[in-house]
DNA sequence: ATAAACCTTCCAGTCGGCTGGAAGGTCAAG
DNA sequence: CTTGACCTTCCAGCCGACTGGAAGGTTTAT
């Protein structure tokens, strides 16, 4: 049992911010932590170790809501339940769906960049632009607000 | 020219709902259209066109700031193809990063199931589980978000 | 003794891509 | 002449995942 801290030194050990680790709180992705006198929160290692995870699954796209049902089954791992193990199936499929779309999405892609880079000066000049005048499958829609919905908000500064 | 329409049957032709297409309007996806004399917006084949094109760069997965500097670029006459293939080497990289994340992350996922499945058989089936309830409730929710996803904006939960 | 570096709670704002509604003007049919 | 389908503008809100700031309390160092 080592040094409890308080949220900055969490926060410094796991590159959130201690904003979002009250956050995460409140949404009950972190147990209630222990408090100072003062009232001030003090952290161990099992909530680096929660904030790690927690971090991974973000990464891949997961919402809080999610994470939070995993991290519920997790605690509960000494009594897990056929529901459980269904909720997890779930999300097996989920990423099975997505890995299979986007797989496809990336053969599409690939194809219409090489395409379009070796026609890009026979294109259609009445066209905005022919590269999207092509088109792509359905599929592509989907993986790709996947993508947004993953990366949100990265492409506005400039 | 022929018949200049307005709004709705604009919105009609297209599928855009008239709030989207002044919401582009607004956002300069849209030239500012001509007016009747008592202010109604009227609107020829050009925007059709227009909105067409945008429908397929949405498709793409292209955001609205990403389609408005195409269309821009094309309305000054360059080549917003060499543009295009730039942002189509970005999503590339972006489908790149997240396959691989997603196999990581599948691999973890699998575990957690495998060893929930493990102390499934050594229980009974009909042991108390704290989380069955909410567990039943939030693979709703998630089917829901899931759906959501693919289909933004056909909501209505809660 | 005081500054600075922390911490607390609470409320508000951000982003994109819209949608909804209020309050009112316009237009064709019955 | 009224009904109802359209249209106008403007303001509000939604979703998720936070971030920012105000207003204050605590701890540590000089």
């Amino acid at each position: 049992m080592q040094t409890k801290m308080k949220i900055g030194e969490l926060a410094r050990r796991t590159g959130f911010s201690t904003k979002a680790i009250r956050y995460y709180e409140l949404l009950k992705l972190l147990p209630e932590p222990d408090r100072t006198e003062s009232g001030y929160r003090l952290y161990g290692q099992k909530d680096v170790e929660r904030l790690e995870f927690i971090e991974k699954a973000k990464h891949l796209g997961f919402s809080l809501e999610d994470i939070r049902d995993i991290l519920i089954l997790d605690e509960q791992q000494q009594r897990p339940c056929v529901h459980v193990l269904a909720l997890l199936d779930q999300k097996l499929k989920q990423v099975d769906d997505v890995l299979r779309d986007l797989k496809d999405f990336r053969k599409e892609l690939a194809g219409l960049r090489k395409e379009s880079a070796e026609q890009i000066e026979r294109l259609p000049a009445d066209a905005i632009c022919g590269i999207v005048e092509r088109g792509v499958h359905a599929k592509g829609e989907a993986a790709l607000a996947w993508l947004e919905f993953r990366h949100p908000g990265k492409r506005g500064r400039r």
